[in-house]
DNA sequence: TGCAGATTGCTATATTATATAGCTATCGCC
DNA sequence: GGCGATAGCTATATAATATAGCAATCTGCA
């Protein structure tokens, strides 16, 4: 009496907001599994080369940009200072600037590797002719609701 | 110096990957609120829209289609046949067929014009040349890798 | 200039989704 | 008849995310 799922009626295969879901988690995996080789989850990695492209950002900054609370950036910074991949660099006393360090840099190198091997793995199960198309959708739903936080 | 999140370069915003997460994110949050008032959460509801669609399915059944593990249909399933929106028709002395009762079928009707307005609100933020695209983009991404399970 | 209110980094905690391990009872099939 | 697979379930682990609150500090305005 087993169903194969394929056997099932699935009402939701057309709704994009289901597909959407799907996608990401399957993206996420991918993406995870990718990054395990150099101990870092998504979450590390994207704020490490946003530090690269905005050095001296707060972690406060970072964490706007990228949309992560404050209270989970702390320890997420925490964690890369204490392997070296960061320093923390005064601003004030209330607040410190991000920057890399040498093994910090070569780790980015990695990462956009591996970024880059994600996005084209992507991309290539899409036809060329849909992706700008595809793009720019995702970029549509992702846009912020103009609240300035 | 305070940075506003528009001012910072996010290497990331061309990325698939990156605009999908973000995406399917706020989707999901913009879902949860909708459904909130139903008093549900998008996974449960979208297990009632199934069991409406294969009624005496089982929760292995339901758990294959939709890929949320064993472990995790039990509570959920358990929760809503104790809000009596389904009830557990016996299939043998191991497993049992879900099919909603009247009140769940009453609360499928709302679930579904959730759901549609929910995918209303997503499909106006792309220009409809695009839909399609869209669309098939989200489906590639999101196909099982042909794997039985 | 001085103070009120905002901001920073942080801890602690709660919620939710997801994943694994393992258990018993039962089923299907050879 | 019995072995391996499956169903449902509990307990537990991991992770991402969210809120509350706090002390120190900063900023801007009266």
């Amino acid at each position: 009496m087993l169903k194969a799922a394929a056997e099932m009626i699935d009402p939701l295969n057309r709704y994009p907001g289901y597909l959407l879901r799907r996608a990401s988690l399957a993206a996420m995996v991918a993406l995870a599994t990718r990054l395990a080789p150099l101990d870092l989850r998504p979450g590390e990695a994207t704020v490490l080369t946003v530090i690269e492209a905005n050095p001296n950002s707060t972690q406060s900054d970072i964490g706007r940009l990228l949309e992560i609370a404050r209270a989970n950036m702390a320890p997420l910074v925490s964690r890369l200072a204490s392997r070296e991949l960061i320093e923390r660099q005064p601003v004030d006393r209330r607040s410190h600037g991000l920057v890399l360090t040498r093994s910090g840099r070569s780790l980015v190198a990695r990462i956009k590797a591996a970024f880059a091997a994600h996005e084209q793995t992507l991309l290539e199960k899409i036809p060329a002719s849909h992706r700008n198309a595809f793009i720019s959708g995702l970029q549509a739903l992702a846009e912020k609701t103009s609240n300035g936080n």
